[in-house]
DNA sequence: CTGTTAGCGCATTCAT
DNA sequence: ATGAATGCGCTAACAG
């Protein structure tokens, strides 16, 4: 593998000049860039980056890591992101947290490949986020509160959003209404069932233990406890999804029972993803504004980069009522 | 920024073996091991990821190039790929092709800094893979062919699968098909357009011009080329778009016109992407393996790592018909 | 088990 | 405008 020493050779400069010519510095007889632009040809010479990287003090580049590359809130955080690197003129690599403990982030996190971090990824742990986090390398967190001073943290009203959701099913005349909670060691879950309760006990409505279901995040989660929820024989005229996918799973359990949406039971999910339209009925949700979360983050990632320090570390975002198809007037 | 030369020096213990105790390797006596790691912690020491790999000759990290990090497409092949990477220790990582000529694929393709690459990218330029196409750098390409000696290519049978969308609408009983191409410029569309022609041929259908409509590859592109075949005035009675996305924008204005689908027209897609479960109709489409596709270039990348080489350069997948309800017998 | 030595490939002074 | 020399931080022989 041909290195810069051997263009420099074949162009008869040396290291330097031909380091120069091939970053496209100006200091250069243009005869000479040509020869080692020529002489780089040739060779079929690539840069090594780590070297480069080695050399200089930054990477130019930043790290978004979350758990499910898949996922429908990835798919829409990431255009907020990219839209604000890429303006920057920096590089964005995104990775998945998921593959356990000295998993890909690590790199990112711990080896100094990038300038700074951008994390939505629960998997990841407190303790491995608090050991990279120093003076001088920003990351910001999407999906929890940590105790450093250095991390920045990007929070939505969790609670005023799911008191929100509640206030529009009791404006509605439900008075029976159901909590069917993502992942338990959730913060993001935690304070929706605040925020739940807190509309439940204004209204003086109780919810009986049997209406508190929990699963995880996914359809397939929203699925099963549904199931379940059906199974226990009386329904609930109103359920409140912890998430989006939950709910489209939770229609779907409902659809094969030949119970009805929102007939013989009204349903709100939370964050208002891309599939919340299309799902039949369409889905009533809380909307996220999750665009503004990625580009709200790369923003905070840069000011930190240039030195500015925060007297501000959490930053929350409001959220906002969809109304779509899936809630009725009792 | 402490290195690993302070941390050796606070342990009392010379670089390369704190190196050692740092890796975890064996050979360091368990006392040694904790006095190091003990300085590292002290001093808050981060390993310099770029000077590891500057040493050691392969980064053991894949890079996955998309144009679109939102994409349906992206969501689903990224499984496929990331399972068998991590099966084999290493690590991925992501970016966007999106961002103009000298932007963050560079990095991955022409400076080293991965052991090999996947590429579902078509705003990547054929100039620029094939200047870091290279013997030992194996590259896989999902999105054309390249005439390379060091380019592995998968594809979809594209030209069977439009075949047989338009023979199974023809088995329908329609008789007047339009086609909705998208991107003119890609290989999948101009593919997918010669099975719908071989198709039109052999059953002896023409095609007016008025009914090969083309718009770009997006929700949007179905949109807008739809509106355009209403204002026409007469309708075919099915319709072949050239992905699921564009069909979806078709529903959509078909929708706002007051057109029902399937009853007034029918529509087939291409792609079978998630959300085509989910439309009203849902969507019939072609599948593509797109989690078959992401493994088998990962294994591919692997198999040419181990120093394989390739008799076979070019990978046929098949499509599947998925009949769901946006189609009717006439 | 531990230390000495020697680069990896590059960018960057500082001379010339 | 160009060249010589230096070291970024780390790993890997090779000795001891």
């Amino acid at each position: 593998m041909a290195t810069i020493k051997d263009v420099a050779k074949l162009a008869s400069v040396s290291v330097s000049t031909a380091s120069i010519a091939l970053n496209g510095n100006k200091n250069v007889k243009t005869e000479t860039r040509v020869r080692v632009l020529e002489a780089a040809k040739k060779l079929n010479y690539r840069k090594n980056g780590s070297a480069a990287d080695l050399k200089k003090s930054q990477t130019k580049t930043l790290a978004l890591i979350v758990d499910d590359l898949s996922g429908p809130f990835f798919s829409e955080l990431i255009k907020g992101v990219q839209d604000v690197t890429l303006s920057k003129g920096y590089d964005l690599i995104t990775c998945s947290a998921i593959g356990g403990e000295n998993s890909t982030p690590t790199r990112f996190l711990l080896e100094k490949r990038t300038d700074g971090v951008i994390i939505l990824a629960h998997t990841l742990k407190n303790e491995m986020i608090l050991h990279a986090s120093m003076e001088g390398f920003p990351i910001v967190l999407l999906d929890r509160q940590l105790d450093s001073r250095h991390t920045i943290h990007i929070q939505v009203d969790n609670e005023q959003g799911a008191y929100n959701a509640v206030h529009y099913l009791i404006s509605l005349g439900h008075r029976s209404i159901a909590y069917v909670s993502g992942n338990a060691t959730s913060t993001d879950n935690h304070c929706r069932y605040r925020g739940f309760q807190k509309a439940m006990d204004e209204f003086g409505l109780e919810q009986p233990d049997k209406w508190n279901i929990s699963g995880s995040f996914t359809e397939e989660g929203g699925y099963h406890t549904t199931k379940m929820l059906i199974m226990q024989g009386q329904l609930p005229s109103a359920i409140f999804y912890a998430n989006d996918e939950m709910a489209i799973g939770g229609i779907q359990a409902f659809s094969e029972k030949g119970i009805k949406v929102p007939e013989d039971v009204s349903i709100i999910g939370f964050d208002d993803i891309l599939l919340s339209r299309y799902t039949t009925p369409a889905l009533t949700t809380i909307h996220q504004p999750k665009y503004e979360m990625g580009s709200l983050a790369a923003h905070l990632i840069f000011r930190a980069l240039s030195g500015e320090s925060f007297e501000q570390q959490l930053y929350t975002l409001e959220t906002r009522l969809v109304k779509r198809s899936s809630c009725r007037q009792v």
